[in-house]
DNA sequence: AACCGGATCGTCT
DNA sequence: GACGATCCGGTTG
């Protein structure tokens, strides 16, 4: 028997990025189905992580990611885009994996319709990306806070069938995050996945000294 | 291929 | 009032 998805998603925020690996979300949103095997995930939280949303305490916006796991965090970014992050480590803790990319496995005309021009891109690369793997999904701040392991939900978590090879999951520094947290390698992507987003140095924040 | 700036607004100080 | 867990399109080499 499998483990219950949502004892996986319990546990520590690390295994549960690497096992989040090869899952798919599914989407049921505008009447229009979109699935998405993710092949690339950042942690965030556990305890003392600064690069986490939470890291300040508990806020409006954050609310979600204290409470139990399996749940979306949805968030917005640069005045434009949104990410969707599952939330994970048991009721409480503040913790999520953000989403980053993925390969679109189901409804690739509706993925390419949501995106914002008509630009030829190839299909590896149509959820590659955070905002983009949210895009094609149709995913925005309506599905705050979603129970994506409830079959009834317009958005939906299905874990991988088996574990994938531990020698196809890589890991590395996140992106976009500077500072202290800028070390963690908190990233987790599949090592042979074309749709694995390229890696960008987070900026270098201005040290006062 | 690499670099740069613009877009655009919720959230917290 | 500043800045972000980003992406896109233009320009330069």
């Amino acid at each position: 028997m499998a483990e219950q998805p949502r004892q996986v998603l319990a546990g520590p925020v690390l295994s549960s990025a690497a096992a989040l690996l090869g899952a798919r979300i599914i989407s049921q949103i505008d009447g229009q189905t979109v699935a998405v095997r993710l092949s690339e995930v950042e942690a965030y939280g556990g305890t003392r992580d600064p690069g986490a949303h939470s890291f300040k305490g508990k806020t409006a916006r954050t609310s979600v990611m204290f409470g139990p796991p399996g749940f979306a965090y949805v968030y917005f970014v640069y005045g434009m885009h949104w990410c969707l992050n599952v939330v994970c480590g048991p009721d409480g803790q503040a913790a999520a994996v953000l989403l980053r990319a993925g390969q679109v496995v189901v409804g690739e005309q509706v993925a390419r319709a949501r995106r914002p021009a008509h630009r030829a891109v190839s299909a590896a690369k149509l959820a590659s990306g955070p905002a983009r793997l949210a895009a094609c999904l149709g995913v925005t701040g309506q599905q705050y806070g979603v129970d994506l392991l409830d079959p009834g939900s317009p958005l939906r978590l299905q874990m991988p069938e088996a574990a994938l090879p531990s020698d196809q999951i890589l890991t590395g520094p996140r992106v976009g995050v500077g500072g202290a947290g800028a070390d963690y390698p908190w990233r987790y992507w599949i090592a042979t996945d074309p749709s694995v987003s390229a890696y960008r140095p987070a900026p270098a924040r201005p040290r006062k000294g």
